[in-house]
DNA sequence: AGGAACGTTGACAGCGCTACCAGCAACGAC
DNA sequence: GTCGTTGCTGGTAGCGCTGTCAACGTTCCT
């Protein structure tokens, strides 16, 4: 009957084996442990799959093996900008090893995160990313049974389930307020939205850090649940300038909002930042280009998805990372909006020109 | 010895089967096909399975069964909002189906994306989403050669592969252009980046409006194949003043080009509309907050998401849709950045209201 | 020279599920 | 009463690959 075919046509493991002159199980070595072969043996198993073009039937690999290449991601959202830097940052990282993404989308709710984490596991992924430090119990405790590695991004905390990377919003948010004091500002307003957990540190660092300047008033903080926009950012700042019109600086929990903040300046003309200083969060490319530019604070985000990837990856091979916390800092970028008439006096770079990035305030661990 | 468990202490479909007193094989049409099983037995399974917390091995079914749940989406970039809209889309319409969505990123190269496609293809999708028209000769044989349906979504055109979903960017651009054209405009700009085939279009859109109203000149267009950004925007339209400074209206490939070139304006001193009319592409949300309010074209990239899949998975089920080509259309949504003084004069909404859309020029095939 | 140690290879036995087809009961048509 | 026909169920036989472990040849040491 000669060499059996399978089914569907497609070259399995088997040929390549006969072709080699192998057995088949060096032939599966050869893919997944390549230096356990002799160099002969490697060479006729390389150029006879090459040969009859074989691909893996990974299904079969998964069956047989018990364990998938595949690694799990949750992310709160798939159209948030930060997001979508994160993400491309693993799947950059991903792209020439051997796992796949799988992603889904929990939509900030920490129950359907829950749902979704009971599904992935149920597959035996080869590792696991999930965003932030704030999971359910029965999350936390699925993750801590799970026997992959898991990686916690975009901060970091106490009590890591196993690894994290990310860095503190809170302290960020301090080093906003503190270069809004630097600049002279006391009466500084914080204009938040969706409210998720990280935005909420961001809150909490905005607080202390007004707590202990002795300017800290409840009625200079607007926030809402409702998810964040350029629109958005320009009401908040409305009812904010309606309750206290004696405001001198915004800090705005993210850029989208702070763009809606200078709209809104731009349409009452208010003066920012001689009027009204704005200060964002994320830095995003606008911020650089806007009239006039936006100070905002920079985050690692395409590094935090990376490094989280390469460092998962890492993990599931064996190799442990000797350090499993890993806080990539923030930079506080200050540019035109935020900084007083003394030092606008002599610009960095004038008003006119493409935008210009000084970096400042860093914060390197 | 009692009955076996599996090595890794999972439940399997034959301990449910077991516990509900059938054969595995009818366990296993319960959850592939519940309509096949008598009421009695439907019930003693589903009971069975809850019990044991049984949860299928998509591996094995996969093996078995020689085809995936799995849906590829293939699409140019993770970070440009246009795509992320769309994939919300997918996503959200792909969530409660028994399919996964497997993504992947050609980054704007006809090549990675037949690459991927070969990789996708080998592991037998359920069935695929590529972007655009444009692939290879080789990915449309091996698209065309696929067991599986196939959709492209982002725009339409002529020989779909099997279904499509989009837009016509020519149409959409040269509707911009007319809009331009009826608010007096004659010298108007073609700002454009990154230069993707769509983007290619919308330019041939353009340029075949301007050439019938005997306006056309190769000196109005500037483009660059760098990737898109908001500071490019700028720049690009610097570039274009510099050479042609009596331009009254510049036409933006995607909105956060024509962000660049209303930062750009303001830094200028040039008065947007007076001056210089502005219109942008895709409606991204910021456009309706500006100031002045940005013009744009609204496309419906979610819905083109979620119909995309929507369609696909009913195709994947043997419901093949009627109507394989889908058109969604577009909408210019007239603002403030291109209306003329007289217009302007009896604004819509007042000037430093917020944002408010008065959607116009529809095109809702 | 004998034996241990190492590097390399292969046989066997599944992984958990489903395709295929056969079997059986219940029912109606002739 | 016999013969389909339909609806449901089960047995058999893999899907393509890898874990385990034994066996082989070679080298190096004592």
């Amino acid at each position: 009957m000669g060499r059996k075919r399978t089914k569907s046509g497609k070259i399995r493991l088997a040929e390549v084996a006969e072709l080699a002159g192998v057995s088949p199980i060096t032939a599966s070595r050869f893919f997944r442990n390549p230096e356990a072969l002799s160099v002969a043996k490697r060479t006729r198993v390389e150029s006879a799959a090459r040969e009859l073009g074989y691909v893996p039937n990974l299904a079969a690999r998964a069956l047989a093996s018990q364990r998938t290449e595949v690694i799990g991601v949750l992310i709160p959202s798939l159209t948030n900008n930060v997001f979508s830097d994160v993400l491309r940052g693993i799947y950059d990282a991903s792209e020439g090893s051997r796992y796949s993404i799988q992603l889904s989308n929990t939509r900030y709710s920490i129950l359907q995160e829950e749902k979704l984490l009971r599904l992935f596991l149920a597959q035996k992924p080869a590792g696991l990313i999930v965003t932030g430090i704030d999971q359910t119990t029965e999350s936390r405790t699925m993750l801590e049974a799970a026997d992959c590695p898991i990686m916690q991004i975009m901060e970091i905390g106490p009590n890591p389930i196993d690894m994290m990377i990310g860095f503190s919003h809170y302290d960020a948010a301090r080093a906003a307020i503190a270069h809004l004091f630097d600049q002279g500002h006391r009466r500084i307003g914080f204009v938040g939205a969706r409210m998720d957990p990280r935005v909420q540190r961001r809150l909490d660092g905005y607080g202390a850090a007004m707590k202990e300047a002795g300017l800290h008033d409840q009625r200079l903080i607007v926030t809402t649940a409702t998810p964040t926009s350029v629109t958005l950012g320009g009401a908040l700042f409305a009812d904010l300038l309606a309750r206290e019109p004696d405001i001198d600086a915004v800090f705005c929990a993210n850029d989208d909002l702070a763009l809606g903040v200078l709209f809104e300046c731009r349409r009452r003309d208010i003066a920012v930042p001689d009027q009204i200083a704005i200060v964002g969060f994320n830095d995003l490319e606008f911020m650089a280009s806007a009239v006039p530019t936006l100070t905002s604070v920079r985050t690692n985000r395409y590094e935090m998805g990376s490094t989280a990837a390469a460092m998962l990856i890492e993990a599931i091979e064996g190799k442990r990372p000797e350090q499993p916390v890993l806080d990539l800092g923030f930079t506080v970028i200050e540019r035109q909006s935020s900084q007083t008439q003394r030092q606008a006096a002599s610009p960095r770079s004038p008003e006119w020109a493409p935008a210009v990035q000084n970096d400042s305030v860093t914060n390197d661990p």
